[in-house]
DNA sequence: CTCGTGTGTGAACTCTGTGTGAACGTCGCG
DNA sequence: CGCGACGTTCACACAGAGTTCACACACGAG
């Protein structure tokens, strides 16, 4: 499982303790940027961050997190019982806080409830969307239980799409977070890759991929709300 | 507001304070069955149950509210420290937990972060008016729960009118809007995609888009009963 | 080194979306 | 009623977005 993120650097050996005791792997940070250069490839898998000491670097480090194209999720926020008041106008940039100090359990209790709340807690390791399944561990794809041999980067493509189904993501968007944030390629690089995927997925399920035009590529339907 | 499920009765002075402050209005109840009797007619808003002193009658109501047809929610959990791990196989049985003893300012803020979270917080960016409704995060439209297959421009339109309802524009603003500042096209240009929406959106609900003569377009109804 | 595979890019091709002019309606005023 | 101003509708042309193709390059395995 990827590392949670954790500010400030270094945390407090308290929370140090209770991350240690539950067994999380994570990495502290002490800035946005810190954060940005130190993030795993597959993206965090969450994050704890405490603003008792630096209450502006923490809630301006939450809100960046937030304003990302996929918002950060799940955070964590730990803070003072004074500080409780600073959260009345700022509900949507934390999934859930603690008042500290607190028990160690306490954290352990709110992440594993945040990580089963969204839907990671389970099976971390198999995505899946109607006939599509990603096995995470063994790199393997499969549509209607038939395999698909993914190159790594279609793989990737694929894995992010799914994870995020319904939604419409541009070619920059895509370019950036499945390529990286640095990488300065061509648009056609997409589409090439989009139809692969399509020429694998088969053309029964081409169509799990569908192009908006303009904007850029959505992943299934949105089946829920509209 | 409708009130809240506050179990046991009587609650704790402390528990009993804190919805007090945080004026919430609420009826204590000490078992399921009091609970469905005195339930109001449009179901209760929340709840709050605290498992410190009878914890097998309060998880039993627990999973008891949360196996009716409409889950119970939000449900939040009042517990001891020591009871913080009963929770690992219950994570299903509430949204939020607090140990106690604590702040009534967190309880109350527990609350209102469960409220926003359940109110408007998971839910993606949808614009609705009426029998429309825009998800602005898949590109996707629709009117009473038909789906529509909108061009971007279109879309993009009908975005900006919705997010305005009421209001008149003119043709040069919309352009200027919707297309862009620098955008200098004919007056026409607005005219057709307004009757492609209008098309779109299908008989009955055409005059959702009304005309004002030399002035522009209308989206929706005017504030002003005539 | 050579071969094979994965990946990125330019160019040709296809086709949908969009804008425009003109014809046609409609409203309101003298 | 007749006229002008304004809105609606229609058909069509073309720009531009997306798809497809072919090829070049990088890289690792044998």
């Amino acid at each position: 499982m990827e590392p949670l993120l954790v500010f400030p650097n270094p945390p407090s050996p308290a929370l140090a303790q209770a991350l240690g005791l539950a067994s999380y792997s994570w990495k502290a940070v002490g800035s946005l940027t810190e954060a940005e250069e130190s993030e795993p490839g597959d993206g965090w898998s969450g994050g704890v961050i405490c603003a008792e000491e630096q209450p502006d670097t923490a809630f301006a480090l939450c809100r960046a997190l937030r304003k990302r194209d996929i918002p950060f999720s799940p955070l964590l926020l730990l803070l003072s019982p004074q500080q409780l008041g600073a959260l009345e106008l700022r509900e949507d940039l934390f999934d859930d806080f603690c008042a500290t100090p607190c028990d160690p359990r306490e954290i352990e209790a709110r992440l594993s409830h945040l990580f089963w709340r969204t839907g990671r807690g389970l099976r971390p390791e198999l995505v899946e969307y109607g006939p599509l399944v990603l096995n995470l561990e063994t790199y393997q794809a499969s549509v209607a239980s038939r395999p698909l041999s993914l190159t790594f980067m279609e793989y990737e493509l694929l894995k992010f799409l799914a994870t995020h189904p319904g939604k419409v993501f541009t070619r920059e968007t895509l370019l950036s977070r499945v390529w990286g944030y640095e990488y300065y390629g061509g648009a056609r690089t997409v589409d090439v890759h989009i139809r692969r995927l399509r020429a694998k997925l088969g053309e029964e399920h081409a169509n799990m991929i569908s192009t908006v035009r303009s904007v850029g590529y959505r992943f299934g339907q949105s089946r829920w709300t509209i």
